[in-house]
DNA sequence: TCTAAATTTGTAACTATTACAGATTTATAG
DNA sequence: CTATAAATCTGTAATAGTTACAAATTTAGA
């Protein structure tokens, strides 16, 4: 649904230098981590996935790379979950749905689009963000 | 913009007991706070809210009621924060503003009402939030 | 009034996140 | 190619929100 990124290591380099974004392995490999899985991912997830190949890599990196690429607009922080944050790249705007039974979270797109709107009760709007839950498809189909 | 409840003790315990849930002095004093402030709290607020009237009363307690209420749908827990949930009574369909000066959450509408999609890409959903995050009125003001 | 069930309470445990200082790596100037 | 400064990364400790749990209290039913 949202179209795949290219996710070499020229390409995701690129990314980071053109948001201003000094280029790092560690942050090439989280970026990348990212983009390649598109799984909306916590810090935990990202670390345990990353470790095995950096095995020097600390849990603070990792935590400070998100919030670094979250300020430089590069990926946004997902609050859909309860318990932690969720990470994603910007790419074209959509939603998301997360499952109560299986906790995945998916890209959707509901008809209307709203990304466009500026303010609302004259608050100036900077970010929008449309959850929704229940149970996903596959867990229905397995519940039959 | 949402239409005030009546917060007497009566309608209070009504609205509990219409839910299946025992209207203890406790939960009624939980739910209370909710409907007169209306403001989106925390746990922490609350629990500081009452204690000084309840002052026996247990953190551990708010967390129980906010839970039974929550599976009870009297009240939903907003994932729009992202260091602590925070608790809203039903009522009807809304969306949300969370300054990010003043971290407040106003309660708004945006146009278009998609409360009645139950369904997408085949997912079954049963609850949908949609958040809006930038600078409120009053700080936009206070800027200039 | 006695007994059992439900509710509340206080403490301990757990988990996500942040603070921070020291170690390492990278960039810059001589 | 050094020497030095700046940036980045790392590991540990601290913080904060939440949950687990058992004991105490209250409430409901016999
Ligand atoms: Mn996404
Ligand atoms: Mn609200
Ligand atoms: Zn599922
Ligand atoms: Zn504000």
């Amino acid at each position: 649904m949202v179209k795949n990124e290219n996710t070499s290591t020229e390409n995701v380099k690129n990314l980071l230098v053109e948001k201003g974004v000094k280029p790092s392995f560690q942050r090439i490999s989280v970026l990348k981590y990212l983009l390649r899985e598109n799984n909306h991912p916590s810090v935990d997830t990202i670390y345990k996935n990353l470790v095995p190949y950096i095995p020097t890599l600390s849990r603070t990196t990792v935590y400070n790379t998100l919030k670094l690429l979250s300020e430089k607009e590069v990926i946004s922080t997902l609050t859909i979950n309860d318990t932690d944050l969720r990470y994603d790249f910007i790419n074209e705007p959509h939603d998301h749905f997360q499952c109560k039974t299986c906790n995945a979270i998916f890209d959707v797109k509901v008809g209307v689009d709203i990304s466009g709107l500026k303010s609302i009760d004259g608050h100036q709007i900077q970010e929008i963000q449309l959850h929704m839950k229940g149970v996903c498809r596959q867990c229905l189909k397995e519940k039959n």
